[in-house]
Order: C-alpha cells, then sequence, then structure tokens
DNA sequence: ACCGAAAA
C-alpha cells in the first residue's frame, strides 16, 4: 500500500489504489467522480506535489466525469472520505490532498514552527565586540544571518548561487563558538556531493575565521543526511529515543530535502539544538514527495518566523547577460525569458549565444565542440600516464605529477554540457552514443582514453560521491580512472582509481540538469528541446509545468561561470 | 513524459 502511494507513476496504479479504496473505505453515496479525484491526486503525488488546487483547470485526459470542479467536490462531500480524523482525502483552503501526506506536513511545519519560537539569550559584551569585526566582510543581508544565530532556535537561509550562504555560515560557526566554545557541531546534506561541497568551502574560507576557532570548525565533518540519522531500510537509528548529541546543526542544499527525510531529522534533534537551514528555493524540488525548503518560500508562514528568515539577495558573480536573463526567469518567468533570449542585448556583455536548430538530430555545433574538447582531455590525460612512477598502486597521491592533473582537471571544468533528459533524441544518451559510437554498449574497459565518466555511489574510503566526475586514463592493464579528491588533509588531491573498484560509473560527456545541480563550468552548451510549446501553452492547467520547467531552465544555466551557448528546436 | 537520492 505504502509502495503503491509512493510510486503510482501510470494509471494502472492509480486505478488499483481507487478500487481499493472503495473497498476499504466504501463511499456512504457512490459517483464515479471519485476515480478522477483518486487518479489526479496520485498524479500530483507522482509529480512529488502534496495537492491539487482547486482552481487548477484539466483537460479531458485527465478527467473522466464532466463538471469539474463542482461535480467532484459534491461528491467527494457525499462520499465521506474527507470526514474528519477517518476519511483519506482533504478537503481545506481549496486543495484537495491525501490525509496522509496533509498531517505529515503539518506536523513537520508545526515542530519546526514550534522550534523557532524559543528564544535564546546571550552575553551581551561578546556579542558588541564580534559585530563590529563583522563590518567589513559581510553585506548587511548577511550581517543579518550572523546576528539571528545570537536569538534565534531555527534560522533559514535562502539564496541563490554566488550570494555568499556558505560565506555567511561560516561567520554564524564562528559566532556560535564565541558565545559558547563546547558547542557540539553537525553539518550535513541530502547528497555525498553537497556534504563534501558545503566542507570543502567551508575550509576554503577558514582563514576568514579568528584563529581561535579555527580548528573546532575544521574538525567538524560534514556527512549526508542519511548517514548523519543512520538511515537504513527500517528507519532511522537516530531518532527520539536516540536523538543526535549535537547543540547545532547546518543542514546545506535544503531544496533537496523532501519530506519524510525532513521529519525524521526534526525526530532526531534534541529540544535544545539549534538549527540552521541553507538553499536556493529556485533550484529542483526533490524528486520524493514534499520540498519542505519550497513550501517555506511559496507560503504565509507564522508573523514569530520573520526574524528567522534571511533571503541572500546580492549575487557576487558577475556574468553578463546570463545574470541578466536568470533574474530574468526567476522573476518574470519562461516567457519573459525567451523574448529577451530573442531580442539582441546591447546593455551587458554579451556571453549567451541562441542556436535555433531545425530538425531534432543532435546539433552539428556541439558535436564538432565536443570533438576538439574530448581530444584535448585525451592529450592531457597522456601526458599525466607518461610521468606516472612504475609500479603505481590505486588511490597514491600524486605529489611531483600536480601541474599535469591540475591541467587536465581545469580543462575538465571548462565545458559541460546538459539536457533536460536521458532519453530523446536531444537527450544525454543520444549525445553518449553519437560521440562513443559503437563504444557505447560495450564496458568502460572499450572506451576511449579521455572520456570523462560519472560516479555513481558514495565511496567513504575512496573519498569518491556520487555525481563525482572523472577521466578515463590509459590503455588495458595500465587503465585508471583518475578523479579529484578531498583527502584526509583537506586538500584537493588527485586519486587513481583502479576500474574496477567503481561497480557503477556511466559516462559523463553531456549529464542531465538534475545531475549537475552543484556543478559549474566555464563554458556551458545546455540543450533545451521543447521551448516553443511553453510559449504557446500560456493560461491551461500548464502553471505547474511551468514552475518545473522554470526551476530546471534556472538551474541548467546558473550553472555557467563565463559562457552560455543555448540549443533550440525551431517551431517550423 | 521527464528528472533523482540514500542505506545495507
Amino acid at each position: 500500500m505504502k509502495n503503491t502511494i509512493n510510486n503510482p507513476f501510470n494509471s494502472d496504479l492509480s486505478y488499483a489504489l481507487y478500487k481499493t479504496l472503495l473497498k476499504r473505505i466504501p463511499p456512504i453515496k457512490f459517483a464515479p467522480h471519485l476515480e478522477d479525484i483518486v487518479n489526479l491526486l496520485t498524479k500530483a503525488l507522482a509529480k512529488g506535489e502534496l495537492e491539487v488546487k482547486v482552481e487548477d483547470e484539466f483537460d479531458q485526459t485527465q478527467l473522466k466525469w464532466p463538471g469539474w470542479p463542482e461535480s467532484h467536490l459534491e461528491a467527494l462531500k457525499k462520499s465521506g472520505w474527507t470526514n474528519n480524523e477517518s476519511g483519506p482525502i482533504i478537503f481545506e483552503d481549496n486543495c484537495l490532498s491525501w490525509r496522509r501526506w496533509y498531517e505529515e506536513r503539518n506536523d513537520v511545519l508545526k515542530e519546526l514552527f514550534d522550534r523557532a519560537k524559543q528564544n535564546k539569550t546571550n552575553c551581551k559584551e561578546t556579542i558588541v565586540k564580534f559585530t563590529q569585526s563583522l563590518e567589513k566582510s559581510l553585506n548587511q543581508e548577511q550581517k543579518q544571518a550572523v546576528e539571528a544565530i545570537e536569538n534565534q532556535h531555527v534560522i533559514f537561509i535562502s539564496g541563490g548561487p554566488g550570494t555568499g550562504k556558505t560565506s555567511t555560515v561560516l561567520k554564524m560557526l564562528e559566532r556560535a563558538l564565541l558565545l559558547s566554545p563546547d558547542l557540539r557541531i553537525g553539518l550535513a546534506a541530502p547528497t555525498g556531493k553537497a556534504a563534501r561541497r558545503l566542507q570543502a568551502s567551508l575550509h576554503k574560507g577558514i582563514k576568514t575565521v579568528d584563529a581561535h576557532y579555527q580548528d573546532a570548525i575544521l574538525k567538524v565533518s560534514c556527512s549526508t543526511l542519511h548517514k548523519l540519522l543512520q538511515s537504513t531500510q527500517d528507519g532511522f537509528g537516530q531518532n527520539k529515543q536516540n536523538p543526535l548529541n549535537l547543540d547545532l546543526l547546518v543542514i546545506d542544499e535544503m531544496s533537496m530535502v523532501d519530506l519524510t527525510l525532513m521529519k525524521g531529522l526534526l525526530e532526531a534533534l534534541t529540544p535544545s539544538c539549534q538549527l540552521i537551514l541553507v538553499g536556493d528555493p529556485h533550484q529542483l524540488p526533490p524528486v520524493g514527495s514534499g520540498s519542505v525548503w519550497h513550501y517555506l518560500h511559496e507560503n504565509k508562514l507564522p508573523a514569530h518566523l520573520e526574524k528567522s528568515r534571511v533571503h541572500l539577495k546580492k549575487s557576487y558573480r558577475n556574468q553578463g547577460q546570463i545574470a541578466v536573463s536568470s533574474n530574468l526567469l526567476k522573476e518574470k518567468g519562461l516567457n519573459s525569458f525567451f523574448k529577451l533570449l530573442f531580442k539582441s542585448p546591447k546593455t551587458s556583455e554579451v556571453n549567451l549565444k541562441v542556436h535555433i536548430c531545425q530538425q531534432s538530430t543532435l546539433p552539428k555545433k556541439l558535436l564538432v565542440q565536443l570533438h576538439y574538447h574530448l581530444n584535448d582531455l585525451k592529450v592531457l590525460t597522456e601526458k599525466l600516464i607518461r610521468k606516472l612512477p612504475e609500479n603505481i598502486q590505486s588511490s597514491r597521491e600524486m605529489g611531483a605529477l600536480e601541474k599535469e592533473s591540475e591541467d587536465l582537471f581545469s580543462c575538465l571544468d571548462e565545458l559541460m554540457v546538459l539536457c533536460p533528459t536521458r532519453k530523446g533524441s536531444w537527450g544525454v544518451d543520444a549525445i553518449h552514443k553519437a560521440v562513443l559510437g559503437k563504444h557505447f554498449d560495450e564496458k568502460v574497459d572499450q572506451w576511449p582514453q579521455g572520456t570523462p565518466i560519472m560516479c555513481c555511489e558514495n565511496l567513504v574510503d575512496l573519498e569518491l560521491a556520487n555525481g563525482d566526475i572523472g577521466i578515463i586514463m590509459g590503455e588495458r592493464k595500465n587503465r585508471w580512472l583518475v578523479f579529484q579528491v578531498m583527502s584526509e588533509k583537506k586538500k584537493l588531491t588527485t586519486r587513481l582509481i583502479h576500474p574496477a573498484r567503481l561497480k557503477t560509473i556511466s559516462p559523463a560527456i553531456a549529464l542531465t540538469v538534475h545531475k549537475a545541480q552543484g556543478s559549474e563550468s566555464n563554458k556551458l552548451i545546455l540543450l533545451w528541446p521543447n521551448h516553443q510549446s511553453q510559449c504557446v501553452q500560456v493560461n491551461n492547467n500548464s502553471s505547474k509545468k511551468n514552475t518545473y520547467d522554470e526551476r530546471l531552465l534556472y538551474t541548467a544555466i546558473t550553472r555557467a561561470k563565463k559562457k552560455l551557448d543555448l540549443f533550440l528546436i525551431s517551431d517550423i
């Protein structure tokens, strides 16, 4: 039953659920419209949405019975399925939702809001001294966040890429340690890659912190949320009975946390634990059901939360036209974005190029650029392997080879190719097939040297995370997978890994936008296959789809540091 | 229609 609710990917499952409901909770008065309601709710849940808005319109493919929404609501009312305490469906604020998810979300929000109500008190003198030292390094919004640590029990920090979220967190940790030096701090993120990135940027900025507190911050290790909570198949090892021994916990990349994980987290906290939640509400929601972070930013919240919320607006990344259009997308939506795109910009630096393609075969320009890029990588791997000593051990540190390895990885960071989907003529797989040719269906050992690859599992002892990108180097017996990892000494080092040690790897010549979340490159090529359909669908039920596409596009283009090539398919 | 994540 639980799985049917979690994975309702086709209408058969939705129909099965409907039949089960009819059997288990027979309607007081039956009407066929009930099937539509179950179907809509199931489909919404499949998309990660917990509710269906009554004011949304649906067409005949989504509804079997006429009279939406009045007839459906009446059928629901008479069925008794929305009865207090027992009915499976909730109808409130013009929204329909499953009781199970409705209650879970309300519980989580209530818990969060109650926590935020608690007050903290601190010694005034130390604060004054610290506040003076803040003046130089932080802007007004960032200072507000740092000051919140003094008396807010829960702090929400939102902001786009380059707004200094982590450097603000670093100053918050410093201040927290100043107030109580023995503070037990925890750091976590929803994915292995995000966890490591948080740790790395705290290390990078550590010099801005008073030397007295540096060690205390550096010694905190940053793990995935699942690991922190000791997640197993039967639930979380850290829970109400066995809470985390922490006074302060920082969670980064909150946009990827779903409801179940958030619930587990809140249950594992002691009442006194302070919470700092950090993330960008414009990025993609989690695939699982219920994005707490997006909900918190799209809905009216209790007044007492105002002091807990800090939004960082100022971006320190200057990207000319890329910055202008991504801001427009964020504020005005897809249509305005595409309108601006087709006017040639005069005012800011032109670093965004649009290519309109006639058919849906892969653009030739893309394949040519990839060809050169992969060749560069190949040359650099050959250079690196020639410098390699004999009898090398896997996982060794590179020592004198750092320069060659640095060249290789800066070349890798130069270009990123993104697609919204895996399948389809403009999907990631199509690009891999086009580039790898006959090698596509073969094993890794057949892929050519210089091919970028992605590690698809978290391997803590190898210091590799899911989503890490490396390169194939060498041939046959002398073949290695080269990665850059954060070593125990918190230094970026090159690591050679024997191909047999990684069970799940995939080519990484192109990536899905989802996978690229958190990565950046100087130059970005984005294939966006269906822009015209979005410009046409303005007012029907596509508002939710549009927010999804908006976030997808926003996430994609903000990966570009210097240049963006956007490929679109022409409407003709 | 499409897109993940984590753990043992």
